[in-house]
DNA sequence: ACGCAAATCGGAATGATTATGATTTAGAAC
DNA sequence: GTTCTAAATCATAATCATTCCGATTTGCGT
């Protein structure tokens, strides 16, 4: 996924073009790891937009529903990363940087057997800890 | 664990016996499922105790430390319920009412060696849906 | 260029959680 | 059992992420 994809992507779905949502994605594009709220918002102040908190919330809930970013809940907080691909797959998540790395295995594969009964709408498998870049 | 247990391992460490302590114990003790801070109030206080917001968050805090009680994140809220056992395992979980059930399978065993380089501190392995009970 | 629904703004509201300062209490020492 | 002290609790205020709202602006089809 990258930004002219994401920007067809809302335009098929109906979703109009805005410079505000070409800079969140731009933002995304650009720094390639778990980002809060908080930090899209100052990234996007840096680049000389003025932009508020309901717009940011708003167009990431948008981006996530499409499957353009994918969204995952960090010491309390929503973080957003660009979605790397489009097959299923999980993550490492550094604590310090929130870096990803994926991780192909999912262990859904051998534990719905033993939930029979049980209706199941989703999964969520993490790992965390520290990337070797932020180890040094 | 049971409430008799978790009083014993609250003076192992240096933390008092109260009846505001004992009461949050039994909530978890006859509630055998994941609890939001305010559920856990709500019963409480059905009990005919008084107790403050403070006084829950600053006790679940210090269960989760003393690994008393388990906590997760449900919806943007923190939620906590009895440890079960003191075995490392994973949950399903019911989006509906909280219950939760074992699921003995870790998949961390054959994560682990993908990531050389990585510093795991942790992972987070639950499977969301609808419980039986909740099914019908 | 016009019109309108969608998008944005900014400021207020919400709701969970945490901090604060005063008061009460458990439990040890006498 | 009385006293003492640190821990625990209380009530309330503060904080912080997120959402809502009414007013304004803007993309884009006509």
């Amino acid at each position: 996924m990258n930004v002219t994809e994401a920007i067809l992507v809302l335009k098929e779905n109906g979703y109009k073009y805005t410079d505000k949502r070409e800079a969140l994605l731009q933002i995304f594009s650009k720094h390639d790891r778990y980002l809060s709220a908080k930090e899209v918002l100052e990234f996007v102040h840096a680049n000389f937009f003025r932009l508020s908190y309901d717009t940011i919330y708003r167009n990431l809930a948008i981006f996530v529903d499409l499957g353009i970013i994918e969204q995952t809940e960090l010491s309390g907080e929503k973080h957003f990363r660009f979605s790397c691909c489009s097959s299923h797959h999980h993550h490492f998540i550094c604590n310090q940087c929130g870096m990803t790395k994926n991780i192909e295995f999912c262990p859904m594969d051998g534990v719905a057997e033993n939930l029979i009964g049980y209706q199941i709408s989703s999964h969520k498998f993490e790992v965390y800890g520290t990337c070797p870049n932020c180890e040094k």
